[in-house]
DNA sequence: CTGAATCCACCAAGATACTG
DNA sequence: CAGTATCTTGGTGGATTCAG
């Protein structure tokens, strides 16, 4: 770990801009999203496929998470109109350029999940502490 | 911004590792925790002052956002016991390390929301003529 | 001023069954 | 194989009110 903390203090200061992060995030940010554009950073899959390497989505999330995002040019969809049908998925350029900042949250979560986790520890027990001590100077209710 | 595109074809290879950002985006991916990090990059910041500079954040909202956050150990929460009493947020050295890879983000966001926006109307522009078509053998495409 | 508590609307998401 | 359709539910978030 970089011992010189970097003292970011500026980031952008406008709520707009925040706004960008915010929306970028609402997109990317849902439950599978993330999971099937990292199973097809490894290249071009097809539908069940994905299914399967995701694991736990359902056809409906997985068809809705796709469509999500072919229709903001981060997949594209290939049929191939045999029997049976055979239909393609695959990150566009776009898609694989996200792939780069998705990495560096990725590199965060994973350096400083363990401080995460020992924070949330602490604000339970803390929290614990509080609420068996109501008596003290609260005027007995 | 590198114009060298640089070719990302291996991101993480695992779904377990994927886990750990749908994770971590599962926390900051919600409406409004990015804008009260961006909100609170600026400084320390008091409770209603963070709700007028975020604008649109109910109390409620705002309240949770703060406790998750805090529970994360991503800001600190001062209290100053007087008459009104006062709380101060403000960033911990974790919150403002979450602040770079945001950054990283939303420089991507800024960049190829246009890209986004156009395939979306491409994709709306397709799906209307689609639909417009029900006939016809389409084989061709 | 800084919350907590309650009620409510909406939608994301799972389960299941069906189609081409 | 690759979806679509329908139903149901749990959680998110907004509005409002109450409290310390």
């Amino acid at each position: 770990m970089s011992d010189t903390h970097t003292f970011v203090r500026t980031i952008d200061a406008s709520h707009d801009e925040c706004r960008a992060v915010a929306d970028t995030l609402a997109r990317i940010g849902d439950k599978w999203t993330v999971m099937v554009v990292g199973a097809l950073s490894q290249g071009p899959m097809r539908y069940n496929q994905i299914g399967r390497v995701v694991e736990g989505i359902s056809q409906r999330m997985l068809t809705l998470t796709l469509k999500g995002l072919e229709q903001d040019g981060l997949v594209e969809r290939t049929m191939y109109p045999t029997i049976p049908p055979r239909v393609d998925y695959e990150l566009t350029e776009l898609g694989r350029m996200l792939i780069v900042p998705l990495q560096a949250l990725y590199d965060w979560a994973l350096e400083h999940r363990p401080a995460m986790l020992a924070a949330r520890e602490k604000f339970a027990e803390r929290e614990l502490r509080a609420a068996l001590r109501p008596a003290s100077i609260s005027t007995s209710k």
